[in-house]
DNA sequence: CTTGACTCCGTACCATGATACGGAACCTAT
DNA sequence: ATAGGTTCCGTATCATGGTACGGAGTCAAG
């Protein structure tokens, strides 16, 4: 009795359906180098679930705001084994996503004033362009 | 005796100087109608600091994750005092943001584990690609 | 008044990450 | 076995956010 586990049994579609991508995207994807040429039964492309992993690993990676580029060497750093580059690639974005994080909280911080601002002042205009000023800032003034 | 607070004594290098960016892409702004067309003196564009606040509240609101479009109805809002709409924006915007630092959490968190798997353990591949999976998760199950 | 830096303009081009097209081949259920 | 949905492929197109080009005009310092 087999339980399908490993076994090539998804369509490009359903891989694309599982991985929340188009089958366009599949395909590009498979050109761009991030997702290895799947068996062919027939001439139809046939997935297994460690495609669908890398697929999903593909898309968190962006998330976390590697290109496709960076995510490509990545994925072949996971065959390969170098242990000091992938270390080395993790801590940069970890770096720049800290960065990014900070600059996303002081966006939200100045949203949330104008919000803020917008609802509970009367006077009449939300200062939309001032809410993104450091705070204690004057303008007109470096 | 004048300080030249309000005036209009940027050029348009100056200005893009000072909002750390190109001068084409002041004259990109311009053309997306997120900066207005300044004076002109003798065919020269020359800009106040109010032109300076604008562009940096174009960078703060990008890196807020605000497309182009989107901040251009931003400035349009700051200049009609429609506070609903501006209200809406913001608030859409927020919770958009919530989103997106929850992600990067997500991915820093993932980031993290991978460096210290690559680091600590002596086993010799770094699970790149399952560093990325939900914790608890068991590959190969939905 | 010359020189060198800056600005003008339209249009073209770039990178990234997809998405669309369209006719032929294939696969599956009725 | 036939219809309808998928998949095949290469190539074209899109959206976003810029960047580059190149020849002419302008400005400011010496």
């Amino acid at each position: 009795m087999v339980r399908s586990q490993g076994l090539n049994i998804l369509t490009i579609g359903k891989l694309a359906a599982a991985g929340d991508v188009g089958v366009e995207t599949v395909r590009y994807y498979q050109r761009r180098g991030l997702l290895s040429e799947p068996d062919r039964s027939g001439g139809m492309r046939r997935y297994g679930s460690n495609d669908l992993s890398r697929l999903r690993f593909i898309r968190s990676a962006q998330a976390a705001g590697f290109t496709l580029e960076e995510i490509r060497e990545l994925l072949e750093l996971d065959a390969t084994r170098d242990r000091a580059r992938a270390l080395t690639l993790a801590n940069a974005r970890i770096a720049a996503l800290d960065d990014k994080l900070a600059a996303l909280q002081r966006a939200r911080a100045a949203l949330a004033r104008l919000a803020d601002a917008c609802t509970s002042t009367s006077s009449e205009p939300c200062p939309i362009i001032t809410a993104f000023e450091p705070p204690g800032h004057i303008p007109g003034r470096p």
